[in-house]
DNA sequence: CGATTTTGACCTGCGC
DNA sequence: GCGCAGGTCAAAATCG
């Protein structure tokens, strides 16, 4: 697998089973789900029908992954919450995805504060919680130790930034003058914004 | 000193 | 109604 200098965020990438990047021998895709607004159109390839819940989509998804390979999904529409009035309240965008990491969390470009901090069940690590703390801008980030398997992190932004990166870095000509850690960053940035493009 | 993190309390939804 | 679990708030602590 070959990448690009100047690599396209089209991520067709996450499509290949076999992905592993020559870049990211600390981070890789391994799970990913995307709920998409009304309408899809996201371009992302729907692995399996999706149980109601997430995280029941998700252990499934990672009990057939095998732990390493990248695994799309999306999730179905009437997750949607809902009102205690039965009115359905617009979740908006979310995209959940599963990455092996050395670290906690993952520099996207965005700006974010954390708020919260809870043990969940079925997870000896604490989940984190975070807003993006840019003026106006509503997006929320969950960041959780795989309880299963603590190299890997799941991710879930909610929302969609209804403003610029505040750290916006394109690429150069040359891929080469990043290192390794820019390169999974910028990869990161891109797919987020691949999924969930600036309104 | 302002921004961010920490952390316990509080709120809400859901199942029984 | 009650208890549990997840999510959020907000005051205090910490950091740069």
């Amino acid at each position: 697998m070959s990448f690009p200098q100047n690599p396209n965020p089209n991520f067709t990438f996450l499509s290949d089973e076999n992905f592993t990047s020559p870049f990211m021998d600390n981070f890789d895709f391994s799970n990913l789900m995307v709920d998409v607004d009304e309408g899809g159109g996201t371009g992302l390839v729907q692995e399996e029908a999706s149980p109601p819940r997430s995280i029941v989509s998700w252990e499934t998804l990672n009990g057939e992954s095998s732990g390493s390979g990248s695994a799309v999904t999306t999730l179905n529409k009437n997750e949607s919450t809902r009102c205690k009035d039965g009115e359905t309240k617009e979740p908006g965008h979310r995209v959940a995805f599963r990455t092996r990491s050395k670290i906690d969390v993952m520099d996207d470009g965005y700006k974010w504060r954390k708020y919260g901090k809870k043990s969940v069940k079925n997870n000896i690590n604490k989940r984190n919680y975070y807003k993006c703390s840019s003026e106006g801008c509503m997006v929320k980030k969950r960041v959780e130790r795989d309880g299963k398997d603590a190299a890997y992190v799941i991710t879930t932004y909610e929302g969609v930034h209804n403003h610029e990166i505040p750290s916006h870095v394109y690429y150069s000509d040359t891929v080469s003058s990043y290192d390794r850690d820019n390169w999974n960053q910028h990869s990161l940035l891109q797919f987020i914004q691949q999924i969930s493009p600036p309104s």
